[in-house]
RNA sequence: GCGGGAGUAGCUCAGUUGGUAGAGCAUCAGCCUUCCAAGCUGAGGGUCGCGAGUUCGAGCCUCGUCUCCCGCUCCA
């Protein structure tokens, strides 16, 4: 099969209503996507999909909505205020660019008496550092890099604002937008636990949308400023190697993706080296897919589709105050130890967690690029068909008249049609001759059309057209919502 | 931030030495049409990214500026 490329999938995308460029009336904004009518449907229909799969589906997983902003402790005591936060300055001489407090660190050493002087930048940086590649002292303003994007909180005063011992300055009521939805899980732990009676081992699941100021976003809706995030913290008790859990999560993750549609070909694994793994991770296994096939090298093919780290006790450790034998962790800010009781057991302890953490919108990137297909008709014409998943696909079935100048016909299509939509995704379409309708609907993944001629108006029955074999049959409309959910795997959800 | 490329209709693009803004596809309406993008007639749609300059006259020349794309730097 032909494996589309990404652009391939972005001008459909536009020219269908999935995805569009955001801000085009003013030029555009680099990296940056709105979701259209069809594109909303149909990533909420994988979030659906994978919410009814983990949550409801199993009995040892709750779901949960945590808010985007949290207070700044969480960001402090997890560690991200610490590891994605870059202060940057370059040198305007020979053009290099370096770590601001690297240099300062330095600096403060070799001169100590001006330690406490506030500079005007951002950033506590002395204008005479020496650029340790030309030696000179002509500096760009120092600017911190932060993954994180910084909001502010109520009305402050700069008055208010101080440099932190990294130098940083941090403005009152200063906030941040959550880089990953994973902290409002594990402060919500025991909340979870509690209120809904769980013993461990217990994961909680939330869908939300996170934010890091990536320096380098692209390729589509593959990498963005903004993103949406399916995250699992699956918690389980500390005293057992729980490597292979990550192991089970990423068989579970693969059953996912190929039942929706994902060739198994196209999504390999990445065992991430302990030099490269993040500051909370003892072990992390990626899931790639093949979001480059026409690239050359086999290596360069393949892009995360998501994540599963062994994050062990380090969250909730780090958001608990608890007094500890010496050298582990205390946190002096929190107001609570987030430890579990184990009351067979009779023990306390922090539970270990594995994260199986998928992006929304990577995932959609997938579905569609692996229903991308193209068709040549017996007159030689070339037609794209969507062969999206019939959970996936954003509407479910496609209702047309096969004339649409005779009122009883049309009245007909659109009644059935009006029959079906409280209970599946339906649209009516009679803008065209029939061959048009049809090829509509394949190029945006509709799997079944019906179509009402004459002879409905006589037998009380409907053409059912397939969209991936063009077969036809011909179904009773008395029969036709039984019909159609048998057809289209849908059972009866609530 | 550096280097390179590109901005003309919803899409793909044409536009001559500077002389009234174009095509195909798509969209919409009417006629026709009984199963895979048929046909006919018509319509809507563009401050040529934006701003200055040169010129009688700028999509085209000059300068500035913005945005996007590709590399580099960087990156759960």
């Amino acid at each position: 099969m032909a494996a589309p490329n990404i652009e391939a999938i972005v001008g459909l995308a536009k020219r269908r209503g999935f995805v569009f460029p955001s801000s085009e009336v003013y030029g555009g904004l680099g990296s940056s996507w709105d979701y259209g009518p069809l594109g909303v449907e149909l990533s909420n229909n994988v979030k659906r999909a994978w919410w009814r799969w983990l949550v409801h589906e199993r009995d040892d997983i709750e779901g949960l909505d945590s808010s985007i902003i949290l207070n700044p402790l969480v960001w402090k005591y997890s560690g991200h205020e610490a590891t994605f936060n870059d202060p940057l300055v370059d040198c305007k001489e020979c053009k290099g660019r370096f770590r601001a407090d690297k240099l300062q660190e330095e600096y403060d050493h070799t001169h100590p008496e001006e330690r406490l002087i506030a500079y005007t930048s951002l950033i506590r940086f002395s204008p005479n550092n020496k650029c340790p590649t030309c030696g000179k002292s002509n500096w760009t303003e120092a600017r911190p890099f932060n993954m994180m994007f910084k909001t502010q909180l109520g009305a402050t005063s700069a008055a208010d604002d101080e440099y932190d011992e990294d130098g940083i300055l941090h403005p009152a009521g200063l906030a941040y937008l959550r880089p990953e939805t994973a902290q409002g899980i594990f402060i919500n732990f025991l909340n979870v636990q509690q209120s809904m009676r769980r013993k461990i081992p217990f994961g909680v699941a939330q869908i939300g949308k996170s934010f890091r100021n990536e320096v380098t976003p692209g390729n589509f809706i593959l990498r963005t400023r903004e993103f949406e995030q399916m995250e699992m913290e699956y918690f389980v008790r500390p005293d057992a190697e729980h490597s292979g859990l990550v192991d089970y999560w990423v068989e579970q993750y693969l059953d996912w993706y190929t039942r929706l549609g994902v060739a198994r070909e196209n999504l390999h694994l990445y065992e991430v080296p302990a030099g490269e793994l993040a500051h909370y991770s003892r072990r992390t296994a990626d899931i790639m897919y093949r979001y480059f096939p026409e690239r050359p090298e086999e290596a360069r093919q393949w892009e995360e589709l998501m994540g599963i780290a062994y994050r062990t006790d380090f969250d909730l450790r780090a958001h608990s105050n608890k007094p500890e034998h010496e050298g582990k962790r205390i946190n002096p800010d929190a107001t609570e130890d987030l430890s579990y009781f184990d009351e067979t057991a009779k023990e306390r302890f922090y539970p270990h967690v594995i994260e199986p953490a998928a992006g929304v919108n990577r995932s959609v990137l997938a579905f569609l690029m692996e229903a991308y297909t193209e068709r040549t008709t017996d007159k030689g014409e070339r037609r794209v068909i969507l062969k999206l998943h019939p959970e996936l696909a954003p509407i479910k079935v496609a209702v047309l008249p096969l004339a649409k100048n005779k009122p009883e016909i049309v009245g007909m299509a659109k009644a059935i049609k009006r029959s079906l939509q409280p209970v599946m995704r339906a649209v009516y379409d009679d803008t065209g001759g029939i061959g048009k309708l049809y090829a509509r609907q394949d190029e945006i993944g509709t799997p079944l059309c019906l179509t009402v001629d004459h002879q409905s108006l006589e037998d009380e029955a409907v053409t059912v057209r397939d969209r991936d074999t063009w077969e036809q049959e011909r179904v009773k409309v008395s029969d036709l919502h039984e019909h159609l959910r048998a057809r289209l795997g849908l059972g009866n959800q609530c």
